[in-house]
DNA sequence: TTTCCAAAATGTCTGAGTATATAGAGGAAA
DNA sequence: TTTCCTCTATATACTCAGACATTTTGGAAA
């Protein structure tokens, strides 16, 4: 898709905050689509914040303080190539806010139901580890269950966006260089926390599970074009 | 603009996730627009994780919780009519979680010019208090220059627009029923705390501001369609 | 300095043709 | 007969090209 071709261009510093793009006719015919196509991924782009457009202006690439930065979209254009190391740790302080409070809540808020949920995915994480596909998607499936504990939405959105980037950089990592550490104990003591209606315990054990994450990601190997795993459309 | 039309009427529950929007070619008779028009908002509604659109098929709303809630403009749709209480307190939960720790990150971070940007703001705000328009701007510096002391270009981007949908409300209220409390005193505190670089009171001062805006918001006298200004497009 | 004009870019519209994913019909196997 | 599969028809979005309208800025003229 071209929007998603020109956002990681833009993310990634090809374009600079104030560059102009080409006009709507010069960039259709240089990207082989049709006036059309190309005005839509402007609008998508305008609708993240990326880029402003204004008649007889053309098209300019907004400063990076307008992106809509948590957009899952943004997100993950930007971990699809080397974020840069203050970003990458930037995110983890944002998450390291943000998530344990979330399992606090969830202690708080959680259905019977959503426990029996939770109890069920770490069963299938620890039956099929990281390694293979059913395992991920217990994970995620813990995750979202957790969130979905805490019953507040813009959590969820906020959450779901920022796990969902960084559990493909964690994928392409693992490919790399498999975990050694099992992750379920940890797992584990956050929904121990979670049923027993222990928010410190749950918030604990939560910051514990990011700090680990955030090692896993920032230790992890790098390479310049990493070519991740494409999610999105 | 038609995407903010369609996008409000979803927001409000006009349309339940599911549900189909008409075809393209009567969507567009019944707007008034063009296709390529329609098209083009349908594309930003999409890219704002609204509605969901695949050949064949048509546009389907999307479930709330595949809702980028956070972006600036769904947000501003969601406070431009009467959001359900719930969702209001849930913004304010994740304000509670988020900005107080911004604040004490900036108590770390925060360079001298920042500090003076931010008294400056102050005895702005004091001089001409938020009933006027300079004491409003003076207001948001204040909070901007925050932000970017935290240096975390996430919860700048998060911040930013939760406060700016938050003080659209707060513009509108305040013309219904001035506030008699001055906030100036309390925003000091906040300063203070920065300024002595103490990141457990720049924490309490923070919370103690989202309690009062928490409050001031939720016993605003509330009218069914409220008219706020739009500041979108 | 103010007013007005014109050029340059986006914005809008129309009509035709393409691609695609679903639903439904038809046939084959159990 | 019932179930399952495959194939096709169709409804829908997708793409395109070309013309025209609108808006905004910057410069020219008063």
């Amino acid at each position: 898709m071209v929007a998603r071709d020109i956002g990681i261009q833009i993310v990634s510093g090809r374009y600079k905050a104030g560059d102009l793009l080409d006009g709507e006719i010069e960039a259709s015919e240089r990207l082989n689509v049709s006036r059309t196509a190309y005005r839509e991924a402007v609008r998508i782009l305008a609708a993240k914040g990326l880029v402003e457009v204004r008649p007889k202006i053309g098209t300019r690439i907004t400063a990076r303080s307008k992106w809509h930065l948590l957009d899952p979209d943004v997100l993950s254009w930007i971990f699809k190539y080397e974020p840069d190391d203050h970003l990458l740790e930037s995110l983890f302080e944002l998450r390291k806010i943000v998530e344990p409070e979330a399992a606090a809540l969830a202690a708080k808020n959680r259905s019977e139901a959503q426990l029996t949920s939770m109890s069920d995915a770490l069963d299938e994480m620890a039956e099929h580890t990281l390694a293979k596909e059913e395992g991920r998607l217990a994970d995620q499936n813990f995750h979202t269950v957790l969130l979905e504990a805490t019953g507040n939405p813009f959590l969820i959105s906020l959450t779901s966006s920022v796990s969902a980037a960084v559990t493909w950089t964690t994928i392409f990592k693992q490919r790399l260089r498999p975990l050694q550490r099992d992750p379920v104990p940890d797992h584990r003591r956050v929904y121990e926390a979670i049923a027993a209606a222990d928010p410190e315990a749950a918030h604990q054990a939560m910051a514990d599970l990011v700090d680990m994450a955030f090692f896993d990601t920032a230790t992890a190997p790098r390479s310049k074009s990493r070519d991740l795993p494409d999610m999105s459309e």
